[in-house]
DNA sequence: AAATAAACTAACCAAAAGGTCAATTTATAT
DNA sequence: ATATAAATTGACCTTTTGGTTAGTTTATTT
């Protein structure tokens, strides 16, 4: 009992200042963020949050270790047996979904990614060059057995990741140029019924 | 003849101070680069750097300036007597090459939109939403008179764009699964043939 | 209720960083 | 040659910021 409410304390706690870093990287990123913005954004003194954080990387690190589960589950997945046109439609939703409802973790990691920092460990690094080694293969066989036309796999993985997250990590310029301040659900279901088919069609599993 | 010398040892040293700026600020972001590191890279004293630019904010301003005109030269133009085929290769091409070779503009310009800073000003923000209002009309016209199959120009602009500066904002990412530690000539002309053979099937511009 | 542990916080401190200044050196003009 | 303007630079100042500490309050245990 004892042990249960200490926990959410120190839970809740914890949960706020992690909502608030997130933004706070977001918006100023690693260096620009201050602990004192992230305490403020969590209504908390300073000192507080360095009581849970022993510092600022320490928080950052839980940012980034939060965000890239989160988004990683979120992406589901892509397997054989599915076949081409099944997972290509269920991955561009996926992602689709998630840039729309969570452009911040999309942010971060681009942000990551772009100034190549050293946050992000080998773990990390590692596992994405897996991920996409291994959908390469997969694409690989259903291209070996005609299934789909012979693309080049792993460009193809690019071009799906890249024209999902653009939606996420380009938010507020698409939302200026469509002259919206949010995005509405409408909108998922526009961009994921052109990318599917744009893509498809790239693929040649579509007329 | 004054005049010329003192130019030039005005314009080479900015020059120096403006690479080295930009570098500082891909690799740090904005707020972690410091005007020490800057100085350092360009092998001059601070003091000196500061006599060129008043503040840091104004050495990134020149850097953005500089960088959004350049990258704006380098994307060549998307225009109506080209046709949708012609169009699209070009611009693809121009925008593969500016990726693989100048990756750096990118990314600057990648994180300015993705932190949505107001280092961009208006008119530069307005710029961009004019620009692809402006080339949306042009597909839609190629649409209406049947040159190519019915497909949002808007979103067909965004994966354009997305799909083609993934390889420069991304390009640690990409070459860490190439393998490679830069790009090579030939991984630019086969990134274009991959992605104008997969787009103008998209378009329903080839078979 | 007393004791103990967890949570919280104001006040500090040291380092880093942006920026100024006054003085010196170098280049240019007359 | 001399005066003037441009360029350079070390020393300095101020603010910001990450992080510590010591002490207080609140929750938990017995």
């Amino acid at each position: 009992m004892q042990q249960k409410q200490h926990k959410t304390i120190r839970a809740r706690t914890i949960e706020k200042i992690l909502v608030a870093a997130q933004s706070e990287f977001v918006l100023q990123g690693y260096k620009g963020a201050t602990v004192q913005s992230i305490a403020d954004r969590a209504a908390l003194p300073k000192a507080n949050v360095l009581y849970y954080f022993k510092n600022k990387e320490n928080i950052y690190h839980a940012v980034l270790e939060q965000t890239l589960t989160m988004w990683d589950e979120g992406i589901g997945d892509i397997t054989p047996e599915d076949g081409p046109k099944l997972a290509i439609e269920k991955f561009i939703r996926a992602k689709v979904t998630m840039s729309f409802t969570h452009p911040q973790a999309s942010k971060i990691y681009a942000m990551e990614i772009i100034q190549d920092t050293q946050h992000l460990n080998d773990v990390a690094r590692t596992y994405q060059r897996q991920w996409v080694i291994e959908k390469a293969k997969i694409f690989q066989g259903w291209i070996d057995n005609g299934e789909m036309s012979n693309i080049d796999p792993t460009n193809l993985i690019f071009l799906i990741w890249s024209s999902t997250q653009h939606y996420a990590d380009f938010d507020n310029q698409i939302l200026s140029i469509m002259n919206q301040t949010e995005y509405k659900q409408s909108d998922i279901e526009h961009v994921t019924n052109f990318l599917t088919d744009f893509i498809l069609r790239g693929c040649g599993l579509k007329r």
